[in-house]
DNA sequence: TTATTTAAGGTACTGGAGTACCCTGTATAA
DNA sequence: TTATACAGGGTACTCCAGTACCTTAAATAA
């Protein structure tokens, strides 16, 4: 009846502190959980834990990548860059809604505490490697083969434009990102920034 | 030779906590200030600061209305739509950066922390928003005035994108938000937004 | 098989947040 | 002037983050 028989190591004992994390994420919540605690429930101690993240942000952000829901978003290709936009957008409203849950208050704010107040929007779908950002150039170089855009390169500020608006929009809508609300993003922003053919650089 | 002759009570306390506080955040910053630091330069304790005040964030936050800078900024009226917003954020910049320097790092993540990231970036502009909303929306009325723009009314989502935009920027700048990335803004994403007369909604 | 290296587990420590409790000086009211 | 209420100050406590150091089990090399 000994405490244990058998000593994990490498990848099993982090398995172990992984699940143990993303049990106790979801029973209590980020704010909540403490390293102590994934400790004891993992049948470990903390400097299993801080060998191998370095703090509870971190170590959540794997767990998240684990455990959690992965987006599973297929990049249009309609003929329109309109339609592409807006049937982009619609699929990755979900997953956006889970990463910002009250189940997760807290977490990103952690992981803007070292990287100065910094790169929230960048680090926000940092979790799918800017997964819009590339999406998006996707989209828009479709729509330049067909001719539909002139042949424009265009800046970082405008590329992340469309994850930065939508990720805001996630946020301050307190529920779901709505149809209306996403067809005014893109037909009073996007269109207008992808398409300026009107207004010039002095 | 005693410790002290009187007992400070009231406004002279907090008034004396604050400036400990105001004094610290300068030498040492943010993330590295303490409240029994505070409470120690101070000349009290932990217990008279905390009845105060709930934590550091917001003791800090009551430090800096008292003793930080208060933003001085006109609204330019230069007969040209352009020009008004670089002459405008030009004098935002400066107050925006002091607010996201390393001196003040942490602070804006500890104020969200307890709320979820639905609230943050609602949050995080509500310490400026309104007022740079306010002064955009003057900005565009005057234009508007003068014919610039073809008297079509903006949405919400729209009148917010500047404080948005010049928010992020300041925010991922690490450092200083440059003359360049100014204009990008401006002339990227705000202007093509404003006078979008080529692309209608379908 | 044995020796060596690595990392897990245990224990203990520092230091700050935040709370509890009590004593005492000070302002106010009686 | 004295009694009372309140808030400041002191001390001590719990909890957790994070680090240090030592031991011992397990993987690997000899």
């Amino acid at each position: 009846m000994g405490k244990k028989q058998t000593r994990r190591r490498g990848k099993v004992l982090e398995d172990a502190i992984l699940r143990a994390t993303w049990q106790l994420l979801n029973q209590v919540g980020y704010n909540v959980l403490t390293i102590q605690a994934v400790a004891k429930i993992a049948g470990t101690n903390k400097n299993a834990i801080y060998r191998r993240w370095a703090d509870k942000a971190r170590l959540v952000v794997s767990a998240l990548a684990k455990f959690g829901p992965k987006p599973d978003i297929q990049i249009p290709d309609t003929g329109n860059l309109r339609t592409d936009l807006g049937q982009f957008f619609e699929q990755a409203v979900d997953y956006l809604t889970y990463l910002t849950s009250d189940q997760l208050a807290g977490l990103w704010v952690d992981r803007l505490r070292d990287i100065s107040v910094a790169k929230m929007m960048y680090r926000l779908d940092a979790i799918d490697n800017n997964y819009i950002r590339k999406s998006v150039t996707q989209i828009l170089h479709q729509a330049e083969k067909r001719g539909e855009l002139t042949g424009q390169s265009f800046s970082d500020r405008v590329l992340n434009l469309p994850a930065l608006l939508v990720i805001n929009a996630a946020i301050t809508a307190q529920g779901k990102l709505t149809q209306a609300a996403m067809a005014e993003i893109i037909d009073d922003i996007l269109m207008p920034v992808f398409s300026k053919h009107e207004y010039h650089r002095p």
